[in-house]
Parts: C-alpha cells; sequence; structure tokens
RNA sequence: GCCGGGGUGGGGUAGUGGUAUCCUAUGGGACUGUGGAUCCCUCGAGCCGGGUUCGAUUCCCGGUCCCGGCCCCA
C-alpha cells in the first residue's frame, strides 16, 4: 500500500526545510529588529470569522467542517482575521500602535499551479491602532527589506489607494461593480475602454506620476466634481509616496490597485516578481477597518501578507552546505569505540558545534567520503590505538592534515577547524 | 470550474503489442587505519481502473496526480 500527498499538498524534504528556514528566519529577523512582537494563533478557526471579514463567497474556497460538537469550523485560509480576533479579545487593552507579526501555514481549496498550493505559508504583519501614512510607509519599507535581504532580485512595489480609486469610479458614473474592480486590478485596460467614460478612466489610472496626478486632481474641472474629502485622500497617498521616497525603497504610483475584497479602506500595496509567471504577487496589504466586526469600531489597522512559498521560488540557487552550517564528524572505527564517540560527540555538542556522530564504525576511508560528501569541516576518529591511548585523531578535511591529541586538547583542535 | 501538455526504479532517462536500456543515488565489497577516483556485487520501475488482444508498459476510454495557462486570489 502506498499513500500519496493530497492535492495541492507539499512535501518538505530537507533541502526544501533549509530554504524554507532561509526565508522565514530572514523575515522574522526583519520584522523582529523592527520592534514587532510575533503572534501565534490556531490553524482552524469557527468559519463565521473567516466569512463576517471576507463574505459568504470565501466558503466556496476553505476546507469547512463541523467538529463532533457540531461547531463549523474552518482551515485559515489567512491569518489577519485570527489576529484581529486576538487583538479585540486579548490585547485592546495595550498602549497603540500594536506592531505584531505572524508566520504560519493556510489552506485553500483552489487548482493548485506553480506557486498556488492548498496548503501554503504566509508571513504577515500588523500595525493595529495607526493607518497614517508613516504607519504605511513603515510597513512598506519592512516587506521591502525582508524581499531585499531575502535576495529576491527583480521585483516590483506598487502603491495604491482604495479610496481614491473608488471616489473616481464614482465620479465618472461608473458603477463600482466587483467585475469592473476585477477589470481595474487585472489592468485590463481595453475592456475598460469599452464601457462609458472608461477612456477617462484609464487615462487616470495610467497616471503614475504624484505631481501630474495632483494638478489634474486640482483643475477647476475636476476639483468641482470631486467630493471634500477626496484630496485629503489623495494627499495621504502622496505623502507615503514621499516618505517611501525618503526611506529609499523603490516603487510605483498605482491607481490601479484594487485588491480583491473590500474591507480595505485606504492605502493599498502589492509587490510582483514578475518571472514567477501566473502566480506572481508575492506581497499584499494595506489599510482596512475591521473593529466593527470585532467589536472595537473605530479601530483603524494596515498590514501586509506575503506568501513564503512564492519566496522561495524566487531566490535563485542556494548551497545546501552553507544554509545547514558547518559540521564535524565524529567517527568510531569498531564497535567498543561507540561509548567514547557518544560521549565526544556530547562534548563537542555543549560546545555548540554541530556535530554528526557516524553510526556505522566504517572503515576510515568511507568516513572521509561520507564527510566530504555532507561538506563536513573535519573529522575525530577514534580507533583502536585511540582507545588504548586515551586519545582524539581529529583531520582536517580541507587542510588536509591530521593530529593525535589528548582529551584535553579535543575541544580547541575542533574548533580550529572552523578556522 | 475551464483549456492544453505529461506520468517508466529514490532522482534522471531509452525503447517496445511478447515484462524494459542506461546514468545516478542508496546498501555491501576490493584497493590492508585515511580523500570525492576506479572496479565488482546488491537493491529497485511503466499512476489507477476498464476495454481491444493469445498477450498491453505500449493502442482506446475513464479516473487520478503533476506541469503551464484561464477563472479566482482574503
Amino acid at each position: 500500500m502506498t499513500f500519496k500527498r493530497p492535492r495541492g499538498t507539499r512535501d518538505m524534504t530537507p533541502g526544501l526545510m533549509l530554504r524554507m528556514r532561509y526565508v522565514t528566519d530572514i523575515l522574522r529577523d526583519t520584522a523582529e529588529i523592527a520592534g514587532f512582537l510575533e503572534v501565534g494563533t490556531p490553524t482552524f478557526e469557527h468559519s463565521e470569522l473567516f466569512i463576517e471579514r471576507s463574505g459568504e463567497e470565501v466558503v466556496d474556497q476553505m476546507y469547512v467542517f463541523d467538529d463532533k460538537g457540531g461547531r463549523s469550523l474552518a482551515l485559515r485560509p489567512e491569518i489577519t482575521a485570527s489576529v484581529m480576533r486576538l487583538y479585540s479579545s486579548e490585547l485592546r487593552s495595550e498602549p497603540k500602535p500594536i506592531k505584531v507579526f505572524y508566520i504560519g501555514n493556510c489552506f485553500r481549496y483552489e487548482r493548485p499551479q506553480k506557486g498556488r498550493y492548498r496548503e501554503f505559508w504566509q508571513f504577515g504583519t500588523e500595525i493595529i491602532g495607526n493607518d497614517s501614512p508613516f504607519a504605511n510607509a513603515e510597513l512598506m519599507t519592512l516587506a521591502a527589506d525582508g524581499i531585499d535581504s531575502i535576495g529576491v532580485e527583480d521585483c516590483l512595489m506598487r502603491v495604491g489607494h482604495v479610496g481614491v480609486l473608488r471616489t473616481l469610479v464614482n465620479c465618472l458614473g461608473l458603477d463600482e461593480k466587483a467585475d469592473l474592480m476585477a477589470l481595474i486590478d487585472k489592468g485590463a485596460f481595453d475592456e475598460i475602454r469599452a464601457l462609458d467614460k472608461g477612456d477617462a478612466l484609464v487615462y487616470l489610472l495610467e497616471v503614475e506620476d504624484v505631481e501630474e496626478a495632483r494638478e489634474l486632481f486640482d483643475s477647476t474641472e475636476f476639483a468641482q466634481a470631486l467630493p471634500e474629502e477626496f484630496m485629503d485622500r489623495f494627499e495621504d497617498l502622496a505623502t507615503t509616496l514621499a516618505l517611501l521616497e525618503a526611506a529609499g525603497v523603490e516603487h510605483r504610483m498605482d491607481l490601479g490597485i484594487a485588491r480583491g475584497l473590500d474591507y480595505y479602506t485606504g492605502i493599498v500595496f502589492e509587490i510582483d516578481v514578475p518571472s514567477l509567471g501566473a502566480e506572481k504577487q508575492v506581497c499584499g496589504g494595506g489599510s482596512y477597518d475591521l473593529g466593527d466586526i470585532f467589536g472595537v469600531p473605530g479601530t483603524k489597522a494596515t498590514g501586509f501578507a506575503m506568501g513564503v512559498d512564492r519566496l522561495m521560488l524566487s531566490v535563485g540557487d542556494l548551497d545546501d552546505a552553507s544554509l545547514k552550517g558547518s559540521e564535524v564528524h565524529v567517527v568510531p572505527l569498531l564497535d567498543e569505540a561507540s561509548g567514547v564517540a557518544l560521549n565526544v560527540a556530547g562534548t563537542l555538542r555543549d560546545e555548540g558545534l554541530r556535530t554528526v556522530l557516524n553510526l556505522s564504525c566504517p572503515k576510515p576511508g568511507k568516513a572521509i567520503k561520507q564527510a566530504l560528501n555532507a561538506g563536513a569541516l573535519g573529522i575525530v576518529f577514534i580507533g583502536e590505538d585511540e582507545l588504548a591511548d586515551s586519545t582524539y585523531t581529529v583531520k582536517d578535511l580541507d587542510k588536509q592534515t591530521q593530529a593525535t591529541v589528548p582529551g584535553e586538547k579535543l575541544i580547541d583542535t575542533v574548533q580550529a577547524l572552523y578556522e
């Protein structure tokens, strides 16, 4: 009987796991050094949590099930909803803003393809209690830093504002319909032009320069048609872009970012890695207000989520040996040396040295091949002679030298391999 | 959900209507307690189900999974 993985899931081989750790360790470090604190939430929640946040239609793409008590539960399709729940129940009296991050697996029932799995991993951050341009700019800086530190070469950050977009759509007399927003998000300009006043909308969407946009909106033609709060929103966007400029974060203004579901309220941004193909978005986020849903009205927040699996695909070749770190091998050459070998391995491990114990009591030549293939720095041999004299033979695989030393010199000799 | 391409040892492959090639990796051995070499041995395969056929890994149908794209993407 053989078993296969469920569709859309992945086995993490040691090599893949090293890459995953490489990505998540960097993201975690980036967030922690910026003062964000890690949180964790359940892998499954009441299904209503996600439905409340994202709408009934998400049920189609969720793993929903009843537990033995008849509760409707769902494997989490995202983590922001859980963090907001956590905030509203555990953290609401903490000083604002609250800056947290998470790393976790999520589940969506979708057609798997490159960069899209039914179980996938997200890294994300939330700033709760402040969705100012300053807060958004910090978040985007953090996102850009993380992706840059991972070593992703070719990526593009686009920044927009759904409030600005929706107002423009309304002022042009176009319906803010879901399918129109979908067309905008997709960048299907030809199809939009086919609509009444679609030309004008496309013209606005294609503006990439802040000053150009500002002059346009300040012009009498527009100023009369646009509601008062419009320019405030637009200035929020302009301020955010200026802050990104100051931070040295590469970006582009893009008023056409519509971001799927409609709880986003203000600044939104996405980061694409074009080389990934169809599923090229590695990061998405923006300002939202879910306070009403979670019983804390008026709670402004902003956050982003990154696709860890896609980031793993975006990194070039990584060297396994350097990912896992240096190691030394301890090799007993005969069964009687096993006890000493265990003891020596323990001593070296206490020093924080990655120590691999060879369990097969091989001949020296074979042990050397195994150690070389594993990329080890050196070998501690324990054979007949060493047992008799209470010594150890330490071989340096790089320099191709070796020395037989007494026990009290073992640690120093092995540590010298690392230099 | 839709369109297209695929599925042969652990990984990579060749060929074929008469059960399968080679490479590599794994395990063991030779080279006498010392360098990735070389050599020998071992292990191990046609996604699943049905059909056609004396016989199917090969041809046909269905399913499944993988890959690319569409839809969607919180």
